[in-house]
DNA sequence: CTTGGCGTTATTTTT
DNA sequence: TAACGCCAAG
């Protein structure tokens, strides 16, 4: 047996070896397959779905899933290597919301949705609950989002509110959770919504309270893979337990040295679990690393090592030892910055390598500042990953909203955001009233826009104005069946004058940019309308906003040394690593010095140092300054626990200055080389 | 509505 | 320190 690598660069066919073989042809009762970093998971997956079909399992009846869009693409584009495309496009390869959409597509009405249903996003459901909590007479600001944190948890937990009568909770203020969960609940439903969360919460339920449902989807999956198991939470590891049942049909594959998403509600302990919910449980080891040289493996052995394991495992790799890792000590924070920079600028000109080989990873987002600063001085390209989220934005949330309400006309969320976006002339005072008109009436605001009552109680302009909004809203919903969504997206675009509108009222230099959005917008909605040309709009609509727009871009291979946290750099690898503020207080965080929670963080790190292909370099700063202060610093304890390791400590005191001039050497020839 | 000033707050965030 | 969000006043 074989399989196919594939690197930007070269397509290679290396053979499996053993562990992997037999990871890949055991299909006879449920698997675990431990594997660590670099170990070719994403290629035992695809491998073992091209068996499963080889054995006779139609590809219909193969599921897939992962945590993000980009797994289930690589996942994807492996398969497709080996297979024919059209046994490839039935495959179930998604994410668990992706699937869990499906689900509650088909069996929307068992679940009392309607067509054209809408998901709220985060900050859709913030804002639900932030009017709740101003309902209840509590200050909203702040509080809503760590409630619908907290709602989220809970939900992430299968709880019902029911359960959440005499549970407490971290919350910094009283609430009635029961009631706040009911009610938060129920006003999705009159939204004819859901939330990110329902898009596993619902089917779990309803697999567990329908028995034909259930049996309905056991048929449809008979074999389930189930990509970084580690990172499941307790609704996830239902779905899994329940779409599997009895029949054992499902691999999981997983690293509990891995696990860093413990803190928001992952459950790595389902690892172990497995073992007692499945006697007959088979666990294989991938020991095997294709990733890192020696050095950098015996380092990360010799970290993870001190965590407790169920799973005991060690990587090997035989791909050379290699240069032992570098250790930068730093006089303070700037020094770290500039001499990471220098250091790049040096090896990429000694070694004529491309920027894209090189990442900067760090525990927090604000450790990034001083790097850009001292990148850009240096003209070396980078990029900064994470932040914020496409759909944050708000001229994407605006033609979003357009579009949802248009798709539901139920959703008051939307109507809400767009009535006076742009402006015509519904100040939060008329649609305060015209809200309370709705909810005296039961019904929705788009309804109540075009309500006979109305002009009993608006007059003269806000009434004008109303009722031209719901004229014109109620012309669009008529035009779903005509137009494509593209179509009618650009059709709202027009109506509302949206590009002028930003061009007058945003005033941050970054209209051209807003614009750019929102055209990429368009052309998404084109390509999944492409993908899916039956879907109607809802659903493109609900496909869209399961589907990073950030993430292909950033993919785009740009030649950028890149800069991101350690949990952003999960799955990712790099030639040339650095791994920066290697502090107590910052890796390991100073609110995680103690028990499982320093245990993730040694994780972080063992993530951090397993990115590193060829070569890593690990920072700290003996003096920082922190919110004004200049504080001294200790080395991570992590890099005490590395006593054993091959480590070579650059720069105790003063050499700065002489890795400066070497970095001011490298400069100089290089501009010599160029003026050549 | 927009602007400015002040007070608060500083881990990680796949969908 | 710096960045962000809220509120109040123009």
């Amino acid at each position: 047996m074989s399989f196919t690598v594939v690197n930007k660069e070269r397509v290679t066919t290396l053979p499996l070896n053993s562990q992997q073989r037999a990871a890949v042809q055991y299909i006879k009762s449920p698997l675990l397959v431990v594997a660590g970093a670099g170990s070719g998971k994403t290629r035992v997956i695809a491998e073992k779905i091209v068996y499963l079909i080889k054995q006779g399992v139609e590809p219909e009846y193969i599921a897939a899933v992962t945590f993000t869009n980009k797994a289930a693409r690589e996942m994807r584009d492996r398969v497709a290597l080996t297979l024919n495309s059209e046994s490839a496009r039935k495959l179930r390869i998604s994410t668990f919301h992706a699937l869990g959409l499906a689900l509650i597509r088909e069996e929307q009405q068992s679940l009392g949705l309607k067509p054209g249903f809408t998901i709220f996003d985060p900050v859709d459901s913030t804002a639900r609950l932030s009017e709740l909590l101003t309902s209840q007479g509590i200050k909203a600001a702040d509080n809503a989002q760590l409630l619908h944190q907290e709602v989220s948890r809970l939900k992430g937990e299968l709880m019902t509110s029911e359960d959440l009568t005499s549970i407490d909770y971290n919350l910094p203020f009283k609430v009635d959770m029961a009631y706040i969960f009911a009610t938060y609940n129920h006003t999705l439903r009159v939204c004819n919504a859901i939330d990110l969360d329902d898009l596993i919460y619902m089917p779990v339920r309803l697999l567990g309270s329908d028995p034909t449902v259930l049996e309905r989807w056991q048929k449809r999956i008979r074999y389930l893979l189930v990509d970084e198991y580690q990172d499941t939470n307790a609704m996830q590891y239902m779905f899994v337990k329940r779409l599997i049942g009895s029949r054992g049909c499902v691999t999981a594959v997983g690293d509990d040295d891995q696990s860093i998403y413990s803190w928001r509600g992952a459950v790595p302990d389902n690892l172990v679990r497995l073992k007692s919910d499945f006697p007959d449980l088979s666990v294989i080891k991938l020991e095997q690393n294709y990733r890192s040289k020696g050095a950098i493996l015996k380092t990360a052995n010799l970290l993870i090592e001190r965590n407790s394991h169920v799973f005991k495992k060690k990587l090997h790799s035989s791909l050379g030892f290699g240069e032992p890792p570098r250790v930068m000590v730093c006089k303070n924070g700037d020094d770290e910055s500039e001499r990471v920079a220098l250091d790049i600028n040096h090896d990429r000109f000694m070694h004529s390598r491309r920027w894209r080989d090189y990442a900067i990873l760090y525990r927090g987002n604000h450790q990034a500042r001083p790097f850009e600063k001292s990148l850009r001085a240096l003209n070396i390209p980078y990029v900064v990953s994470g932040g914020i989220s496409f759909f944050s934005l708000t001229e994407i949330r605006d033609l979003m909203a357009y579009l949802r309400l248009i798709a539901n006309p139920a959703d008051d969320n939307a109507f809400l955001r767009i009535a006076n976006t742009p402006r015509r002339g519904l100040g939060s005072g008329s649609l305060g009233r015209f809200c309370e008109f709705a909810a005296t009436r039961q019904i929705s605001l788009s309804d109540a826009s075009r309500h006979s009552e109305l002009e009993s109680s608006f007059s003269g302009r806000s009434l004008k104005n109303i009722v031209e909004f719901g004229k014109w809203l109620y012309q669009k919903t008529l035009m779903i069946g005509e137009l494509t969504p593209v179509a009618l997206a650009e059709e709202i675009l027009e109506d509302i004058n949206y590009r002028a509108w930003l061009e007058t009222n945003v005033k941050d230099g970054k209209q051209g940019r807003r614009w750019e959005n929102v055209m990429d917008l368009v052309a998404w909605i084109g390509q999944i309308q492409k993908k899916s040309p039956d879907s109607d709009l809802g659903q493109v609509i609900a496909d869209l906003l399961l589907v990073d727009m950030l993430d292909d871009k950033e993919d785009a291979d740009t030649e950028c040394v890149k800069l991101m946290t350690l949990h952003a750099a999960k799955g990712l690898e790099f030639s040339r690593v650095y791994l920066v503020g290697m502090e107590d207080g910052l890796l390991p965080h100073r609110e995680s010095l103690e028990g499982s929670l320093l245990e993730e963080e040694r994780r972080l790190a063992y993530v951090g140092i397993t990115r590193a292909k060829d070569d890593l370099c690990m920072t700290f700063a003996r003096q920082r300054s922190r919110y004004g202060e200049i504080e001294h610093r200790q080395p991570s304890r992590f890099l005490e626990e590395l006593k054993e390791a091959d480590l070579r400590w650059h720069g105790t005191v003063g050499d700065p200055e002489e890795s400066r001039a070497r970095g001011q050497a490298a400069l100089s020839k290089m501009r010599a080389s160029l003026a050549e």
